[in-house]
DNA sequence: ATAGGGTTAG
């Protein structure tokens, strides 16, 4: 025995040198391999006469039992438990000469998802001079189709090719398997197009590889020409249909699969009801579902995590959380990572950064941490409620990200108005391996639609138009967004128009687009447009409207949207809604009640919830409950110096000097800093900023020439609101800060002098526009008679005539 | 003694 270790331990040794027997086995095989290759590569040799070869002609003859079985049921065991530490340690001791103890070992790996160790293994054995039998190159393909390694695959498939196995039905059908993980479903077509015999693995390894690429078209294809030959489904080609089903969001095909299911007895198989429970939830029938996961029993991890799943799919966090808790009563049943994945970003929707976190800290109770997808999930979550350093922190800790984290991570920095941060983000990822995918050019653009200039924002739609991903509805989507954003309501409404797939989506974002702009009706039109084509809405398309209502004054509609959602439509509403909600009930100015509904949301209010009071008590001159809404804010580690800034204006409105000065030392004290206003107006392609009291432009002098003239036409009017703005010896020396420099104005006026007469100037800003400034444009559209159009960092301001789309409350 | 196709996930 101990002889027999201190031999093997010479293969683990590199320093010692390989005996020959294992070189000679080597170079024997070689010249094997080039003799046949002589043969298969010749063209002019048939593939008929290829695929008549024996295949098994060139593999060696088993070998035997193995010497030691007590080794060959330990390493069996370790392998089948998971525990591939002490498996290596038994391989170690093992006769390694014998390709048994291999496969075992490789198909341990790839079972418990190392499929690069596997590989590597593979390797190992090829230069140990180790002949592969007949059940190493499937063993060897799996590895290489969960590794979504594409050329080790190749290289395998070539080799078989080489040995002529590659027509072996068992090998055939884990490529096809193989390919179509990879995404490559042309060469699994191919494999399946050439193979001699198909079986029934064939043709399911076929409806799933369809399934898998996205392609549930071809795969219920497969799956009735399956059929149309005579072969019955089994309860693999149930499965791989059901999926196809849900990829298209087919529910009548589906429904039919169902009743195959019936028919051919599978109704007790807890995979195939959970596949079909799962089609169910995917198309939007959770009656359905809900009905098919009762009569499961037991039920496993599994089943639970595909309900949960399914509530969040289906906007119903509430009662995915409910299920859940369900879930931890059951006896013998355990959560596990894709149990928080699926319920994740139910906080995230709720807005319920405590329940987020609680599954965080559950998470690495259970050991479940590091796991890549569990971890993207919690960079959207913290990206979601506004904790884009907690997101940021995970991602750095991160040992393996793929395309999705640095998406999420990229939409965490957008949504948190970190867009520099998130431009960074993108660029770094351009530099790395992995590829950007649609998601990222569609999170990526929000980033261009702030105060980047357009050009920008055109650069990026141009890259679109060059890229594969031009007709991407997702895509598409945000280049909508963008145009929005960047004040060309007219380009978006086009590239809305030439979507050819709409989805829901394309329309809350068009939505949008009209509410941010203050064209509530126009919003409510294509609420009910879309509805007539049959596309079904939900949260997202009601925080649209809501929005819409709220921008556009029009409260009634907006509570009677708001009740429709939750009667006719059953969605929950989330913290976006009540967000919503409060905006509404500012503007009738009943603060009180705004209160109120705060303390009575189910849900934990946000930053967002108590800005929401903060802004109309702005709007309301309240400064009770500006204190209060601010006492919250200031509460959250949330960056809010808008908040700061807009109690420190309100208590200079109302003359209270002390409290002012208060706020303003509070922000030194806290290092914050006023975000300097700036704003951007664009003519003939070219971006110009201007700050407050700017003097930097060419066109300095006759911009303040313009401005002059204004101010004198309008009057007394101009000093209305902001008399009292200023202390007495701030008005003696010479007004520095006064809104009549501010950065709007002076944008406003380049704009008038620059553009052609006809067009509207567009100007947008980083921060809300003042009260000054907002009836000093209202006036200067009167008086020019032209279309002024302001973006601020909340709405768009369409004046004209002397009136604001917003009805003077933003 | 060992192989190929299957459920939930960002």
């Amino acid at each position: 025995m101990s002889a027999t270790l201190s031999y093997n331990y010479c293969f683990y040794d590199s320093t010692v040198p390989r005996n020959n027997k294992n070189l000679t086995a080597k170079r024997a095989a070689k010249l094997k391999l080039d003799e046949d290759s002589v043969f298969v590569t010749n063209p002019r040799i048939s593939k008929s006469l290829r695929r008549h070869r024996n295949p098994s002609k060139n593999l060696p003859a088993s070998t035997g039992p193995p010497q030691d079985f007590s080794l060959a049921r330990a390493l069996r065991y370790y392998v089948d438990s998971g525990n591939m530490e002490n498996a290596v340690c038994v391989f170690e001791r093992m006769n390694h000469s014998d390709p048994y103890c291999w496969n075992v070992l490789i198909r341990g790996f790839t079972d418990n998802g190392l499929f690069r160790e596997a590989i590597g293994f593979y390797r190992r054995m090829e230069s140990e001079g180790v002949r592969a039998d007949k059940f190493t190159p499937t063993i060897v393909i799996k590895a290489c189709g969960g590794s979504l390694s594409f050329c080790e695959g190749q290289k395998v498939h070539g080799n078989l090719f080489k040995v002529g196995l590659d027509l072996d039905v068992c090998v055939c059908n884990s490529l096809i398997s193989m390919y179509s993980k990879l995404g490559y479903i042309e060469y699994a077509v191919r494999v399946f197009e050439e193979m001699p015999i198909r079986d029934q693995v064939s043709w399911n390894s076929m409806i799933s590889g369809y399934a898998a690429v996205g392609d549930g078209w071809n795969s219920l294809v497969c799956f009735l020409d399956m059929q149309a030959l005579g072969m019955k489904p089994d309860r693999f080609s149930i499965i791989s249909a059901l999926n196809a089903c849900s990829v298209e969001c087919f529910v009548r095909c589906g429904m039919e699969v169902h009743c195959q299911v019936l028919k051919f007895g599978f109704e007790l198989d807890v995979m195939v009801q959970t596949s079909l429970l799962d089609m169910y939830n995917k198309c939007g029938h959770m009656d359905y579902a809900e009905r098919l996961f009762d009569k499961i029993n037991p039920k496993n991890t599994v089943a639970w995590n595909a309900m949960i799943g399914g509530y969040v799919l289906n906007e119903q966090p509430c009662k995915s959380f409910a299920c859940f808790r369900k879930m931890l009563e059951e006896d013998n049943v355990n959560p596990d990572a894709i149990t928080m994945i699926n319920l994740l970003p139910s906080c995230a929707q709720l807005g319920a950064l405590l329940g987020g976190k609680s599954i965080h800290a559950y998470a690495i109770r259970k050991g479940f941490l590091p796991h890549v997808v569990l971890e993207t999930a919690l960079v959207d979550l913290y990206g979601s409620c506004g904790k884009p350093k907690m997101a940021e922190r995970i991602f750095g800790e991160m040992a393996e990200k793929s395309v999705i984290t640095w998406n999420a991570m990229i939409a965490a920095n957008v949504q948190n108005e970190l867009n520099m941060e998130a431009m960074e983000l993108f660029q770094d990822l351009l530099n790395k391996p992995l590829k950007p995918d649609a998601i990222t050019i569609a999170s990526i653009l929000p980033a261009y639609s702030e105060v980047a200039p357009l050009r920008e924002g055109k650069q990026i739609h141009g890259y679109i138009i060059k890229s594969q991903h031009h007709s991407n509805t997702y895509v598409l989507n945000s280049t909508v967004f963008m145009y929005a954003k960047c004040g060309e309501l007219g380009t978006a409404q086009e590239i809305f128009d030439r979507i050819l797939f709409k989805d829901v989506s394309s329309w809350n974002t068009i939505i949008m687009a009209y509410a941010i702009h203050g064209f509530g009706r126009k919003s409510i039109e294509l609420f009910y447009e879309m509805r007539d084509r049959g596309i079904k809405p939900n949260g997202s398309t009601f925080v649209s409207l809501l929005t819409s209502c709220s921008i556009s004054g029009m409260v009634k509609q907006g509570w009677e949207f708001y009740h429709s959602m939750k009667r006719d439509y059953i969605i929950d509403p989330g913290i976006e809604h009540y967000g919503c909600i409060l905006d509404l009930l500012g503007r009738t100015g009943n603060l009180e009640q705004a209160k109120n509904f705060i303390e009575r949301m189910p849900l934990e209010p946000t930053a967002r919830i108590w800005g929401s009071l903060l802004t109309a008590s702005r709007n309301n001159k309240s400064i009770e409950f500006a204190e209060l809404a601010a006492e919250h804010i200031l509460s959250f580690e949330h960056d809010n110096t808008g908040c700061y800034v807009l109690l420190s204006n309100l208590y200079a409105e109302a003359g209270r000097w002390e409290d002012e000065e208060r706020i303003k030392s509070l922000m030194k004290n806290k290092g914050l800093r006023k975000t300097i206003g700036c704003s951007l107006v664009e003519t003939k392609g070219k971006p110009y900023r201007f700050i407050n009291q700017d003097r930097s432009q060419i066109e300095t002098n006759t911009i303040y020439n313009v401005l002059d003239i204004f101010s004198s036409k309008m009057g007394d009017a101009k000093y209305v609101h902001s008399v009292t703005k200023f202390r007495p010896q701030d008005l003696l020396k010479k007004r520095a800060n006064s809104p009549e420099n501010h950065s709007v104005r002076l944008a406003i006026c380049f704009g008038l002098i620059s553009m052609k007469i006809g067009n509207p100037v567009i100007v947008r800003k980083n921060t809300r526009m003042c009260k000054d400034c907002h009836s000093a444009a209202k006036k200067i559209s009167e008086i020019t008679n032209r279309e002024i159009i302001v973006g601020d960092s909340k709405v768009f301001h369409h004046f004209r005539n002397g009136n604001c789309t917003c009805s003077d409350y933003w």
